[in-house]
DNA sequence: CAGGACATGTAACAGGTTACATGATTAT
DNA sequence: ATAATCATGTAACCTGTTACATGTCCTG
């Protein structure tokens, strides 16, 4: 019930085709949201269907040919009545709290160089994040209405990431000096 | 792939029947791994089938019958399989992310309303989460083994609360800014 | 007497994943 | 030559959600 709505901020953003979408949900709205390709096309035609959006074959010389998308007065009034509703919260399924939780009935050290490797790529990601907080927006008090709101976002990703990155610190500490004492 | 497992730490750290195991996804290792009563019977069956646990039917007074699971050898081995293997990173599906990019398409004060709403509600879990630490907890420094995985995933828990009220601060701080600018 | 806890389940559906298919261009 | 990028899609499958069904006991 939500995909449909972020395709929709992504393609209010700019226009795009289902490829498009997909690599823009890799890189920024799909942390918060992710979502397949595969999903996206499906997504694309459902919405496509119900007049949410309107496509726009292009050729291109070289490439295959797409289909631009972009969102239609119904899809902007779409938006605006979902935005105005309540969401659901977060929905965390976290894999490594599990194996961290049931760590004793198996490969102890193993689970640690697991919650090592995690904090690896958290901190990669924490980086990206950092990166694009510096490249575009590097004053951060001057912004307001769609980029604050942009900025805001990522706020939270670094938040999270650092809080990560925190506790796998935590995590390895503690379970480093339980198995030498 | 893993609600299975989730499963398995869980009958492991104590035998139960699916509605018993329903309740605990609701209050504990559901935070990392949310399940409903549905998905763990149907669950339950396919493992029972496996041969990874087992169930013994308990007649109970005034109360209906129960199928209380335990975990086999093989689910035993099973468990320690999976604890050796890598684990994809932890999945986010944030709804309040893609409102809040996408705010400035509609309401903005609505949104930043449910902002609040979900800052109040993690204030609650957080609670929670203190509470629990408080009381299973009080001395962290003298624990190991189990019952350290487990004090460390409730770390997790504390860290990833705090984290969001800071975060849903620096939004509601930001929009009220903005809006009286 | 209404509502919630206890206890298990079926059925239908929506959402998400994995594998495969096609075919051109560009970079290594 | 090989792989990667661009671009869209089908099919099969697994996971997760929602609604409904049943029946007792206990509490307010």
């Amino acid at each position: 019930m939500a995909l449909e709505h972020a395709i929709l901020v992504s393609l209010t953003e700019r226009a795009g085709s289902g490829y498009e979408l997909a690599r823009r949900f890799d890189r920024s709205i799909g942390f918060f949201w992710p979502a397949t390709h595969q999903q996206i096309y499906r997504v694309l035609r459902r919405m496509d269907d119900a007049g949410w959006i309107t496509h726009t074959d292009v050729a291109q010389d070289g490439r295959p040919d797409k289909k631009v998308y972009e969102v239609s007065e119904d899809g902007r009034s779409e938006l605006a009545r979902w935005l105005a509703e309540p969401v659901d919260p977060a929905i965390l399924r976290d894999g490594l709290a599990v194996k961290l939780r049931g760590a004793s009935l198996g490969d102890t050290a193993a689970v640690l160089r697991e919650v090592e490797r995690h904090r690896a790529e958290h901190a990669t990601r924490l980086e990206t994040y950092r990166g694009i907080q510096r490249r575009d927006f590097p004053k951060p008090d001057k912004l307001n209405g769609r980029e604050l709101h942009q900025y805001l976002v990522l706020r939270g990703g670094v938040r999270a990431e650092e809080s990560f990155l925190g506790w796998c610190d935590e995590v390895i500490q503690a379970m480093r000096s339980e198995s030498t004492s």
